[in-house]
DNA sequence: GCCAATTGTTGACAGTGTCAACTTCAGGAA
DNA sequence: TTCCTGAAGTTGACACTGTCAACAATTGGC
C-alpha cells in the first residue's frame, strides 16, 4: 500500500536528472516522504528566517505584524512549490474521516514560525490590541487568513476572478486594512523590505559525490 | 508524462471495489482527471447549496454572512476529502513558477459558491458596512479567511496547538468576533442551524450497470 | 594492507494510468 | 426474423512508479 504521491515528483526521475541510478537516492534518504519532509524542514527553516527577519525590523508591533503579513505572503509566492509542499499533508485513506495523529507531527522550525507570528500578537495585546482576547485565537485566525490568501496566490486559484495573482505591497495593505489590528490606521509605510538574496539551491553539477549536496546528515533508518 | 496523483486513490483500486475489471471505469470517465473532475463538481454543487441555504436564512446581512461562514466551515469539516480535492489543482511540473491557466478553469459550481459570499458582502455594503471598499476585495479576504481554516481544521493542523480540530459554534463565533464586520456586535444568536440530511452517496451495490451511478452522461472523450 | 562504511550499481517485484483489441449484450431498423 | 450499432465489460499489454535485495567500487581509519 504505497503512501501514494502528493505532488508530480519522482524519485527515480531526480535520479535521472542528477544523472544517478534509480536506487541511488535511497542511500541518502530512506525514502521519498523522508526526502519531502527534508525539503519541507528546509523550506520551514527559510520561511521562519524571513518572518523573524520581517518581525525584527520593526519595533513597533504593529508594523511588525503588517511586515511579517507580507513577509509571508512573499514567501508562499517565491517559493510556491516549497509553500504547498509545507501546508500538504500526506493524504489519508478514506476510511477514516480525519487526519491520523502520525501525519500531524510537524517540522519543528513550523512551530517556530507560529510562535513567531503568536509572539508578534501577543507584543500587540501589551500595547492594548485586541483586549479581553486569546492571543492564541487571533494569532491562529491570521495565521488561517495568511494560508488562505497564499494558498490561493500560489495556485492562481484569484485569476478566474480577474483579480490578478500577483502579491504587491498595494494589494497587501488593502488585504491588510480589512483586519481588525490595522482598521484605524492606514498603512505605516508600504512595506517594501529588501529581499532577501536567497541562497540559491542550484547545484554544481559537477561535485563528485552527486547526491551530497541533497543528504541531511546519516539516513539511518530506525524501521 | 502521467499528470501525477493527487490523493491517495487509484482508478484500478476504485475498480477492485466495484467487482469490476481494472478497465471498466474508463467506459464512464476519460481517465482519472475526469473523474475527480466529476466528484469535484459534484462537492462543489452541495457546497453552494448549503452555502445558499445559509444565506437565505436570514435577511439580516450580517446574520447571514455568519451563517454563511459557520456553513463553510461546517462543509469542510464534514466532507473533508470533498474539501480538499475541490480547492486541490492538478500540480504543474517544476518548469514553471504559477499553475497554468489550463489549471485554473473551475467548475462552474465554484464561481457561484464564491458570488454567493460576495453577494453577502454586497448586502452588508448597502447597509453602511465596509465603506469605501470594494466589495470583491472583502470578499476575497473573507474568503482565505474561510479556506484557510477550512484547510487547517480538515487536515487537523491546529492539533499540535492544543487548539482542537472539531468546528463548534462557539469557537466560530471567537473567530467571527475578528472580522472587522462582526467587530461591534456579539454573535447574533449563536448559529445552530439544522443540519441539512446530506443525500448519502454510498450506492445500493446492487443494480446491474455497477458504473452507471457513478457515470454523468456520455462520457464522449473530445480529444 | 586490511576492514568497514559509504556510495554507487543492476535486477527484480508489485503497483499504477492508460491504450488496444476483444467479447457480450440490448435495442432499433430492415 | 436478421443485421447492425453502440454501450459495457473483459484481458493483455506498455511505460512508469516506489522500494527491496544483492552486488561492486571507493574511501578513510586502524
Amino acid at each position: 500500500m504505497v503512501a501514494s504521491g502528493q505532488l508530480d515528483f519522482s524519485m527515480r526521475d531526480l535520479a535521472r536528472r542528477l544523472g544517478v541510478s534509480h536506487q541511488a537516492p535511497y542511500h541518502h534518504f530512506a525514502g521519498r516522504e523522508e526526502l519531502l519532509g527534508a525539503i519541507r524542514e528546509d523550506g520551514f527553516q527559510e520561511f521562519l528566517s524571513d518572518l523573524r527577519r520581517a518581525r525584527e525590523a520593526s519595533p513597533n508591533p504593529r508594523t511588525a505584524l503588517h511586515r511579517l503579513g507580507y513577509a509571508y505572503l512573499e514567501f508562499a509566492q517565491r517559493r510556491p512549490h516549497h509553500y504547498r509542499l509545507m501546508f500538504s499533508v500526506p493524504a489519508s485513506d478514506g476510511t477514516t474521516a480525519h487526519t491520523p495523529d502520525s501525519a500531524v507531527q510537524k517540522p519543528s522550525a513550523a512551530a517556530d514560525s507560529f510562535e513567531e507570528l503568536h509572539g508578534c500578537i501577543r507584543d500587540l495585546q501589551s500595547v492594548g490590541q485586541y483586549p479581553g482576547r486569546s492571543s492564541l485565537d487571533v494569532a491562529v485566525a491570521v495565521w488561517a487568513w495568511s494560508h488562505g490568501l497564499a494558498l490561493l496566490l500560489s495556485q492562481g486559484q484569484l485569476r478566474w476572478l480577474d483579480y490578478g495573482d500577483r502579491l504587491t505591497p498595494e494589494l497587501f495593505d488593502r488585504w491588510a486594512a480589512l483586519l481588525p489590528t490595522a482598521g484605524s490606521t492606514a498603512n505605516p509605510e508600504h512595506t517594501e523590505l529588501p529581499r532577501p538574496k536567497g541562497r540559491s539551491k542550484h547545484r554544481p553539477a559537477g561535485s563528485p559525490p552527486r547526491l551530497r549536496a541533497l543528504s541531511r546528515g546519516p539516513s539511518s533508518p530506525n524501521g
